[in-house]
RNA sequence: GCCCCCGUAGCCCAACUGGCAGAGGCAACCGACUUAAAAUCGGUCCAGUGCGGGUUCGAAACCCGCCGGGGGCACCA
């Protein structure tokens, strides 16, 4: 049977037509405009990760926002006050780069850039809050980037310290270790190699045991990937330090050690080859051994980080001329230089136990060094394992101990102890805590970026610029060579960099470093709370009423940088009272990526699908849906696996639904068909579980269903009067506001409303979800052999006799007795033959 | 090398977290409507859940061991 009218021109769903009608008339109401002091709602703070205004919008970000959009438009519907603010992260190279290649200027690009993507993202319906956009490159954003760094400095949680950083040859910048991806400059794939510089920092590390510690707050709410990636990042482990002094130098040394049980098995030393101690201590040796120290250090310096850490290379390092004595038993340990070891851990240094620490068997024997057992280790048969020094193998885990002096015989852990204990009565030694995570280095010899606000002076020294004279804006780019060249091209901008001291007016010079762009992401969810405020970074009435963020939504490729940066700001600005949080982010969604046959598309992999053109053929919400629909929000997407064209279909036939309901709107629901209401509510009831789970895709088929099943109503059941199909039709059309915007206004619209995301989640009730009877399974032996129906309230015992006497029951049992009736009122009964 | 996640129909994915393997979609095929096509509507086909054990009345789900795919960390002492 088709339906009643006929598909003329005027009644056909034409997404191109519903586009130009609708986006004129949001522009005009501004339905996602966040409320204000007064509005009484409950709040609620949905936030994508803004993006860098690249140009044009692509696949990943249509995901993206498709994905925040469901959930901010759901709370919309639930009734709260949500805000679902964008902006852009528009310092960085990509403007830069444009400027060096084409001869742009950074601000024009980006700013062009800017209104581009902002008319992409209205065009694609995001409900975003355009009252309160931000961009980090100007001024009144980036002034309290500078605001902030000074209150830092002021804490001693900025500092400038010279050290052997991470280099891109290529973008001749600093990069910090987050940046570096295997070795590679995380943006251009560069080969990373290390330099001595002078550089500022930001002492997250001060915050390591909190950032840690407080992931299990998140556990909950954040991918439990993130959480374990970002626990891994911070490497908290637990040893000792243990002192040595060293023969011929007045100053003992400290080593760490999270094995303090094996110290008398250290057969020598080794010192980072890149430490001052190794120069210090070469210096003093002989001639051949400064040469070949020299030589070294040459060839340690010339690897880059990505030979570096390639395993499996071979040990190499050279003897130091000089001599370590070990606390516990006086001896004699050799000291060496090698890369094995890293100069900005721990303290540089280790005490070498080969037996038990397969770097140190390997350099032992690259080196002939000797191997001392001092733990007696079994395998899980109970057998002995083979003498280290024989087989190559070290062994790492529990042992008892043996040629250890007092903790002969105890196990691992006892031993930690005693031995500790022993230490620090001498003197010797200390419990103590290393980390993987290192102070986060913020100066980059770049352009576009915030200016540090800083002032060298030769008098007064560091010298923070006054707040009432920030922002200290960028020069302008004209004149100035942008390119590359190790140095700040801020340093060129003369009249920019030669000031008076702030402290007493001598003449002083500006820090010609900017600021990493992951500092002005660190705090931008707090700068929408009050976007235009002039005294202050933001309002703390504002920040108590919406923040922390609730919902934060975006890639899982932040996992690491931005999150771990924007957790530490947030407990930093805690404690000098700015907010009354400590997390940021309350729960975290990441969604998957967007690929084509396989391959990942990406701004710097090309676009395999253009998004403009997907827009263009097959409308705005049916790529919205597609997103959605693809799968779990977190998985990738494949663009070959899915079908924007069925996604069209499928909202033309919801839009027929709501052209083809003839009741009145406000008619009441109680008098319509009870089996689409049950449907209907069931529906509905589901949905909103499925929608707070992420689970869209099943949101979008649980909705097809209730589309396919009104459809059957309307030309086959009840008709198209039915009080009930319009219930139906409108569930849809609410369900369907979450992915398709224009669709689902012009249903609104077709069934007698206005403002289809005001429409409100309709409101479940209870009695529709129960039905009269259900099916009853009646397994044998875990077979099918009959279905009952019966009420849901149905007691297990009546249950149990009606099943056993089912005569496809008795048939199955054929004369078999019965040995046990599992009964699950009132899906299942299983009866156990005997 | 270490850690984490995932294997369900030709494909993308569901399965109330231990209870009838299939909700939804894509593709394919058949039919209705049509002069015809498009659009629309109706229908059909298709797996026993990667493999092997175990627990259980009952396992896609829980446990153990493999295989395959993806991701993270990787000289951090």
């Amino acid at each position: 049977m088709t339906s009643a009218t006929p598909d003329t021109d005027e009644s056909r769903y034409d997404f191109r037509a519903l586009e130009a009608k609708w986006l004129p008339v949001w522009q005009e109401t501004e339905p996602f405009r966040a409320g204000g002091a007064d509005d009484d709602r409950p709040s609620k703070y949905v936030l994508d990760m803004f993006p860098y205004p690249s140009g044009d919008l692509h696949m990943g970000h249509a995901e993206a926002y498709a994905l925040g959009d469901v959930i901010a438009r759901y709370w919309v519907q639930r009734g709260f006050n949500v805000l679902h603010p964008i902006g852009w992260d528009s310092f960085g190279l990509p403007a830069e780069n444009a400027a060096i290649n084409r001869g742009l200027d950074p601000r024009g690009w980006t700013e062009d850039n800017i209104a581009q993507q902002r008319a992409s993202m209205e065009r694609y319906a995001c409900s975003f809050d355009w009252t309160r956009v931000l961009a980090t490159h100007r001024p009144e954003y980036y002034r309290w980037n500078q605001w902030i760094f000074t209150r830092l400095y002021e804490k001693g949680l900025a500092y400038r310290k010279p050290s052997q950083v991470n280099w891109c040859p290529k973008d001749q910048t600093v990069l910090a270790n987050e940046q570096v991806v295997g070795g590679l400059c995380e943006r251009c794939d560069t080969p990373v190699t290390k330099k001595k510089l002078t550089q500022w920092y930001f002492k997250i590390t001060d915050y390591a045991d909190r950032l840690l510690d407080d992931l299990d707050t998140l556990k909950d709410t954040w991918p439990s990937k993130v959480i374990a990636m970002q626990r891994n990042w911070i490497g908290r482990s637990q040893g000792a330090d243990v002192v040595f002094t060293i023969e011929g130098r007045d100053q003992p040394i400290d080593i760490y050690t999270t094995r303090p049980d094996t110290l008398h098995g250290a057969t020598f030393m080794v010192v980072a080859a890149d430490s001052d101690l190794a120069a210090e201590l070469a210096s003093t040796a002989d001639a051949a051994t400064q040469e070949a120290f020299e030589a070294y250090l040459a060839t340690v310096k010339g690897t880059t980080e990505i030979d570096r850490l390639s395993t499996d290379r071979p040990k190499t390092g050279v003897f130091l001329g000089a001599y370590a004595i070990n606390p516990v038993n006086g001896e004699k340990l050799p000291m060496w230089a090698s890369d094995y070891v890293l100069a900005d851990y721990g303290h540089g240094a280790i005490m070498a136990v080969p037996a038990h620490d397969q770097r140190d068997l390997d350099f032992a024997r690259t080196m002939d060094l000797p191997v001392r057992t001092v733990l007696a280790c079994l395998d899980e048969e109970g057998q002995p394992l083979p003498d280290p020094s024989e087989s190559g193998v070290a062994t790492t885990g529990e042992g008892t101990l043996v040629n250890s002096g007092s903790l002969d015989g105890l196990d691992k852990a006892a031993a930690i102890a005693a031995i500790t204990a022993e230490l620090e009565a001498a003197g010797a030694g200390r419990v103590a805590t290393n980390y993987r995570l290192r102070d986060w280095l913020i100066s980059r010899q770049r352009y576009w970026g915030t200016p540090i606000p800083i002032v060298h002076c030769a008098d007064c020294g560091e010298v923070p610029v006054p707040d009432d004279q920030l922002p200290v804006e960028l020069p302008a780019s004209e004149g100035l060579d942008l390119k590359p060249k190790g140095q700040s091209p801020l340093a060129a901008a003369t009249d920019w960099v030669n000031v008076p001291c702030p402290n007493c007016a001598g003449p002083a010079k500006r820090d010609t470093d900017t600021m990493d762009t992951f500092v002005d992401s660190s705090w931008y969810f707090l700068r929408y709370l009050s976007p235009t405020k002039t005294d202050g970074p933001f309002d703390s009435a504002e920040a108590s009423r919406w923040a922390p963020v609730d919902q934060y939504v975006g890639g899982v490729t932040h996992a690491i940088l931005h999150l771990l940066y924007a957790r530490f700001f947030t407990k930093a600005l805690h404690d000098m009272g700015h907010v009354n949080f400590e997390e940021p982010f309350l729960a975290l969604l990441n969604q998957g990526m967007v690929q084509m046959d396989g391959s990942t598309m990406s701004k710097s992999r090309g676009n395999l699908v253009r998004l403009s053109e997907q827009l263009d053929e097959y409308g705005v919400d049916a790529v919205r849906l597609t997103m959605a629909f693809a799968g779990p929000p977190e998985d990738d997407i494949d663009w070959a696996d899915v079908s924007p064209a069925g996604s069209m279909k499928f909202l033309a036939r919801a839009w027929r639904l709501a052209r083809d309901v003839t009741s009145e709107p406000g008619v009441d629901p109680a008098t319509g068909d009870v089996v689409l209401r049950s449907h209907t509510h069931k529906t509905l009831a589901e949905c909103a579980q499925l929608v707070e789970g992420f689970r869209f895709n099943v949101v979008v088929a649980r909705t097809m269903e209730l589309v396919n099943v009104t459809r059957k109503a309307i030309d086959s059941g009840p008709g198209p009067a039915d009080p009930a199909v319009r219930e139906a039709a409108e569930a849809v059309t609410v369900l369907l506001s979450l992915f398709a915007p224009y669709c689902s206004e012009d249903m609104w619209d077709m069934l007698g409303h206005s403002n289809v995301a005001h429409a409100g989640y309709p409101a479940v009730e209870p009695a529709l979800l129960v039905d009269d009877t259900v099916t009853c399974v009646v397994q044998v032996a875990g077979k099918v052999r009959d279905r009952l129906e019966v009420a849901p309230s149905i007691g297990e015992d009546e249950l149990r006799s009606l099943a056993l006497g089912s005569s496809a029951v008795v048939k199955a049992l054929n004369g078999a007795g019965v040995r046990t009736v599992i009964v699950r009122a009132p899906k299942l009964v299983n009866i156990v033959p005997a």
